[in-house]
DNA sequence: GTTAATGCAAACTTTTTGCACGGCC
DNA sequence: GGCCGTGCAAAAAGTTTGCATTAAC
C-alpha cells in the first residue's frame, strides 16, 4: 500500500482547486487508506475518532465534493449501499461471495484485451466511456490466511 | 422479444413451489417483459395501472420471493437503487449515463474471449464463479450523429 | 379448511437539503 | 473580509416489518 502524506494530501487537493480544509483531508486520506471500500457510515466512525465533532452530512458532501473533483470514485455494493474507492487506476472488482469484501482488481492486460475487442467491435449507437470487469467469487482459505496483516 | 403467456408464468411459478397469485403473476410478468431494468417503484407504478389495489410492500416481498426462487437477479445501479432484471441469461450491463438506463448486453464472442482468458490465468486463491462486463457510455441519438453544429 | 400471501401503516436505513455559523484563502 | 465549507436538524428516498385480512391450494 502506497501511504500518502499530509502535504500530499494537500497538493492533490489544490490541484483541483479544492480548499484544503481538515474534514477534506481526513475523509480523502480515509477512503485512500481503507483496505476495504468503505461506506460513508464507515468512514464517518473512523474520521470522527480523531474528530469528534464531524458531521455524517459533511462525509456525504465531502464525498461528492472528492467525486466531483475525480479524486474518489463510487463503487457499488451488493446490498444497494454506496461504497467509496480512492484506486482511481482500476475499475475492476472482485467480489467476494462469502466476505462480501469487494476488492480492487487491477489487470492491464485484461483491460487492453477488452479494449481490443471493442476497436473491432462497435456497439450501436453507444459511446462507450468506460468497461470494468466483475469477478464474483469465494476467497479460498490459504487467501484468507496470508491476507491477515 | 420473448413473451411469456399466462400459463407460462404459471407453470414457471409452480415449477419452483410457488402459488400463482395475482400478484406474483403481474410481477413476474412485468419485470420480464421490462426493456430497461426496473426498480421497485416502476413495477409498481405498472402494475398498479391494472391492479389499483396493489401494495409497494407486496411488490418487494414478492421481488424477493422471485429473487429467492432464481426467477429474478438484482441489478445494481449507479444511483445505488436495487433495480431487478429476469434475463438470466446475460450478466453484462451497458448503463447510459445520460437516461440512467441498464440495457442487458449478450456477447457470447466476449464472454468466451475473458473466459479463455482466466483459464491461462488463476486468480490468487479464488474460485471464480461468474463474471460480468458492464460498460458505460452515452447511447447517440440519431440526431445527435448527423446533426450539424 | 388450512396455510401462506397481501395490504396497510409504521418503522428503519441511507442519503440529501436548508440554513446559520465558522474557518480558509 | 468575503466566500465557501461545515454542522445541525429535519426531510426525503428507498426498503423492511408486524399484523390483521384475504386468497390460493
Amino acid at each position: 500500500m502506497i501511504t500518502l502524506s499530509l502535504e500530499e494530501i494537500k497538493t492533490k487537493l489544490a490541484e483541483k482547486g479544492l480548499k484544503s480544509t481538515q474534514q477534506r483531508i481526513v475523509i480523502y486520506n480515509s477512503v485512500y487508506h481503507s483496505e476495504s471500500h468503505p461506506c460513508a457510515e464507515n468512514i464517518y466512525e473512523e474520521v470522527k475518532l480523531d474528530n469528534p465533532s464531524i458531521s455524517l452530512a459533511t462525509v456525504y458532501k465531502t464525498l461528492d465534493t472528492l467525486i466531483d473533483a475525480g479524486l474518489v470514485n463510487r463503487v457499488l455494493n451488493e446490498d444497494g449501499t454506496m461504497r467509496y474507492d480512492a484506486n482511481l487506476n482500476s475499475h475492476n472488482h472482485i467480489y467476494c461471495t462469502n466476505t462480501r469484501e469487494i476488492i480492487d482488481y487491477e489487470d492491464p492486460e485484461l483491460s487492453q484485451l477488452i479494449q481490443n475487442y471493442f476497436e473491432s467491435k462497435q456497439i450501436n449507437n453507444l459511446k462507450i466511456k468506460e468497461i470494468s470487469v466483475q469477478i464474483n467469487g469465494e476467497k479460498l482459505k490459504p487467501t484468507q490466511a496470508i491476507s491477515i496483516k
